[in-house]
Parts: C-alpha cells; sequence; structure tokens
DNA sequence: ATAGGGTTAG
C-alpha cells in the first residue's frame, strides 16, 4: 500500500503506476485471473471484511477463488455484523463448494451466523450436515436453541449427546442451565436444572465461576432463593458478576433486604469486586421495593461518584426508586436529565410497568372477605395455591434515621414490641372514647367482633406506625410503606392519629400512597 | 491448533 511507504519511497519514481491512485490495483493490471493465487487475494478480502465493506469483499470472492479458513471466518463475521442473511447464504455456498463442508471450525461459526441472523432452522440444518461435531458445534447449537426459547429441543439434544457419551464442557453446562429458564414449562424444568447440577459437581466444574454464577441465575429465576444462596455461599472466589447475580435473586423474589444486606456485604468484602451498574440497578430495585428514600439518595451519591450516572437503565432504577419512595421531585428531576432518545425508551418503559403479581390475588381475596363472600374467598385462595405464587405475609416498613425496620403482624423479635403494644392500647383506648368503631369487615375469616378487633390491630402498619410515632422526631414526616393494600381500618385509624398526634404520615401501600395530615387522607378515602 | 460463556431497564 503506497500509503504506508515511507515519503522517499514515494518520491521514487519505480513504476507507471500514478501516486494518486488509492491502490496498486493489480485486479485491471494483472494479465489473467489464473495468476490470482491464494495469497494474492485473501488479503484483500480480508482486509475488506475487517473495514466492513462486505460488498467488496464478496465481490472479489465471486470471482475464481479459493480462500482460507480464515477468509471464510471473517467473510461469516461480516454478514452477521452486517444483518445479511441473502450474503451469509452465498458465503455458505461458497464455502461448501469449495471444500469446506467437512470444516468443524467453521460449522461452528455458521451456527453462530444463522442463529445472529434470526435462522434457527439453517443453524440446525448446518449441525445436522455436519458429520465431525466437536464441542464446538454442540454448543454453538446449543446456545443458538436456547436464545430463541427452544430450551426444551436443546436439552433433548444434549441427552442424545449424553448417550453418544461425548463429554460435556464447561460451555455445554452454561448453555444447558439456561436452556431450563430458556424453556415454555418452568414447573417440570427445575427438576431438569438440578439434574445438570449434579452433573457439575460430578465433573468437577463446582468452583467454576461462569458455572456457577449461571447456577446461581437459573435457582434465582426458578424463585429457588435458598438454592441460589447455598450454590453462592459455597463459591470458593466470587466476582462482580456473580455477587449482582445473587442481588438481583434477592430484589427480583421479594426479598429487599437480603439484597441490601448482600449489597453492603459486597462492599466490604476482600475480593476487590466493585459494584457495577448492572448491581446498581439490582440494588435499586431493593430500594424501591422498601420505600427506603436516604438508602437511595446514598446510592445516587455512590452511582454519581462512580459515573454511572448515564447508563440508562441505572437512570430508569433511578426515576423509579424515587417514585416508588414518594418523592416525586427527585423522581422528575433525574428524568429531566435523560437526553430525548432515552425518554422514549423509558416511556415504553413505563408504560408496560406493573412489587403486579400474588398481590393481586391478595387484593382480590380481600375485596370478598369484605363482602363476606367467603366461599369466593376460598376460591381465590385455591388459585393462588395452584399458580404456585406464594400468600404473601402482611409486612409493613419505616425508615428512621438511615436505617429500615420491618414488621409483620406477629413479631416478637423486635426489642421494642413491648413498647408499641403498649402504645397501641392507649391509642386504641384513646380513640375509643372519642368514638372510634374497628373496621373489622376487612378480616377474611369468620370470626367474633372481639377477636376481628384483635386481628385488625396486630396488622403490621400499626406496628410501624407505632414505631414512627415513639422513634421519629416531631415535625418529621412518618414514612411507612406497606407490601399489601393498607386495610380501612389502619387507613382510618392512621388518619385519627394524623390529628390528634399532629403527625404528617405518609404511606405507599401496593396500589398507591396516602399522604395523612390533619385527620384527612389525599386518597380522599377511594383507593 | 483455532473458536464461545455468567449478572440488569423491558
Amino acid at each position: 500500500m503506497l500509503a504506508f511507504q515511507p515519503p522517499q519511497a514515494i518520491q521514487q519514481p519505480r513504476h507507471f503506476i500514478p501516486l494518486h491512485s488509492p491502490k496498486p490495483n493489480r485486479v485491471t493490471l494483472r494479465p489473467s485471473i489464473t495468476n490470482f493465487t491464494k495469497t494474492d487475494n485473501n488479503p484483500s478480502i480480508q482486509l475488506l471484511c475487517k473495514r466492513g465493506d462486505l460488498r467488496q469483499a464478496l465481490q472479489l470472492l465471486s470471482h475464481e477463488t479459493s480462500p482460507t479458513q480464515h477468509t471464510y471466518e471473517l467473510l461469516i463475521l461480516s454478514c452477521t455484523q452486517k444483518n445479511s442473511l441473502s450474503d451469509g447464504l452465498n458465503v455458505h455456498k461458497h464455502l461448501l463448494d469449495n471444500g469446506f463442508d467437512e470444516d468443524p471450525f467453521l460449522a461452528t461459526k455458521l451456527i453462530n451466523m444463522y442463529s445472529e441472523l434470526d435462522s434457527i432452522d439453517l443453524a440446525r440444518k448446518v449441525f445436522d450436515e455436519t458429520r465431525n461435531r466437536t464441542i464446538y458445534v454442540w454448543n454453538a447449537l446449543f446456545r443458538a436453541l436456547t436464545l430463541v426459547g427452544l430450551g426444551q429441543e436443546a436439552l433433548k439434544l444434549y441427552s442424545h449427546m449424553n448417550r453418544l457419551k461425548i463429554p460435556s464442557d464447561r460451555f455445554t453446562y452454561t448453555y444447558m442451565l439456561k436452556a431450563c429458564v430458556a424453556a415454555e414449562s418452568l414447573v417440570s424444568l427445575l427438576d431438569k436444572g438440578k439434574e445438570i447440577h449434579a452433573h457439575i459437581l460430578r465433573h468437577g466444574y463446582e468452583s467454576h465461576i461462569h458455572v456457577m454464577t449461571t447456577l446461581v441465575d437459573m435457582y434465582a429465576r426458578f424463585g429457588c432463593v435458598r438454592y441460589a444462596s447455598l450454590v453462592f455461599d459455597a463459591m470458593s472466589t466470587k466476582n462482580v458478576v456473580s455477587w449482582s447475580a445473587m442481588i438481583a435473586c434477592y430484589a427480583r423474589n421479594e426479598r429487599p433486604f437480603e439484597a441490601l444486606e448482600l449489597f453492603r456485604e459486597m462492599m466490604l468484602a476482600s475480593d476487590d469486586s466493585f459494584p457495577n451498574s448492572v448491581t446498581m440497578v439490582s440494588v435499586l430495585q431493593a430500594c424501591a421495593a422498601l420505600a427506603a428514600l436516604e438508602q437511595g439518595k446514598l446510592l445516587h451519591g455512590y452511582i454519581l461518584r462512580r459515573g454511572l450516572d448515564s447508563i440508562l437503565p441505572v437512570v430508569s432504577a433511578l426515576v423509579i426508586m424515587y417514585a416508588r419512595c414518594g418523592n416525586l421531585e427527585l423522581s422528575h428531576r433525574v428524568f429531566d436529565q435523560m437526553d430525548k432518545r432515552d425518554v422514549v425508551s423509558w416511556n415504553s418503559l413505563i408504560s408496560s410497568y406493573g412489587p403486579m403479581n400474588a398481590g393481586n390475588y391478595v387484593l382480590l381475596a380481600d375485596i370478598y372477605g369484605g363482602a363476606k363472600m367467603f366461599d369466593e374467598v376460598k376460591r381465590v385462595k385455591k388459585l393462588l395455591e395452584a399458580r404456585g405464587l406464594q400468600k404473601v405475609p402482611g409486612c409493613s416498613w419505616i425508615e428512621v434515621k438511615r436505617k429500615i425496620y420491618s414488621f409483620v403482624s406477629v413479631d416478637e423479635l423486635n426489642p421494642q414490641i413491648e413498647q408499641l403494644r403498649a402504645l397501641l392500647v392507649k391509642l386504641l383506648k384513646e380513640m375509643k372514647d372519642k368514638g372510634y368503631v374497628a373496621e373489622t369487615n376487612v378480616v377474611l375469616y369468620d370470626l367474633e367482633a372481639e377477636e376481628k378487633e384483635k386481628i385488625v390491630w396486630g396488622h403490621s402498619e400499626k406496628l410501624a406506625l407505632a414505631f414512627g410515632l415513639i422513634n421519629c422526631k416531631n415535625g418529621e414526616i412518618i414514612r411507612i410503606s406497606n407490601k399489601l393494600r393498607m386495610c380501612e381500618d389502619c387507613h382510618s385509624v392512621t388518619k385519627f392519629i394524623s390529628k390528634f398526634a399532629d403527625r404528617e404520615i405518609l404511606v405507599r401501600d401496593v396500589n398507591r400512597f396516602h399522604h395523612f395530615r390533619d385527620g384527612v387522607c389525599s386518597c380522599g378515602d377511594y383507593y
């Protein structure tokens, strides 16, 4: 290439090719096409592929040439990059005509190419027609099948491979674990996943970080938090990805406390894995679920310091976190910092938004219970069980001085529980004197009135409220979040208290925010 | 001989 010659060489008139010509142009000067040997044309095709000039490369290929394996590899990659199936098919045909049909290396590349070009049938065809199948060829098809959600097909092929006594490698295992998740019916394939887990241990991959992380993720996606954490704890070395996978497991399986706790552990861990944007998204989700505003703000600060604040998933998670924590002003401010293109994708995100699953069923059961339709309540509960959704216990959180305290209805572990109960009894008495009657028709079961009163006064949000009254300074807003929908009794009690204790109280339940002030709630009692 | 893999917004 003239452009790369030293200046003095260019100045010497050694030949008659004009200096302004972009290249030596041997194509037009060569006397006949037969002079065009492998070593002559391959570098040109390779160069064109590397430049991304697929058109030119294919034009050279269409001449009577015999490219090498490496040239074909670059051509295939180029077709993938240009997203051109028709060119891919041409290269494929050309390669077969030139005797590379037995080449497992190129078969792997072709399977990957067809997979990328959404042509799973062609990927499969390449596999079927390749007689010399290295583990790379098998794995390429496993990956392709899994990516399009044909997990069961991949698993079937895996059994076939096992029957042929072809040994798996670490890639096979990761693809098979993903295949279990990528399949249509999740229930039956959890067992399959456990089976592969056993294969992995049997073949000594228990300390392989990629395989183990995939295993954590598989259990996470099946909702088996315990198994995921057992695998994670047993890992001898951990890195950002494995930490993130486990944190995501907690965050997506309604275990936000554990997610935050593990994040803390990660920051203290001696392996030098810093949280990245992926980690932060999951931690922000946990904060959103807990309505933990102060924690969220700290995380926002960390995100800014680490320069992760321009990554779209992170920004989206921040917007949602602030919104779910009831700070719409900050949510809006972060939202405004997005560029236009991001706003569009964020809108599509929000439109399909809606921490809802088991909550809907519980809500429905609540409504039936309120209408005293106890048969319907039973029906919904059965449905809930049949769908494998766990009935979530009523549970509330409150954040006081940057610490989050959680309450469930029967909470003997809280050190202040006696004090809280005493306060509640005192409040109840005071309220009764002022004409309060417990709203007990929210209780789902057919019980005596007094028993029902006991139940609603044991509701976790009342415990959280009492805790807030004791521990929050006067003038400070008491912020509570509630896993389920606020019950009517809690709602009226909170209104009551906001007036005679003169406190501002913000409650986020599964549906909306309730802002209590001076005996009135922002929802206007319609919720 | 070569090649490929794990975590997140939706």
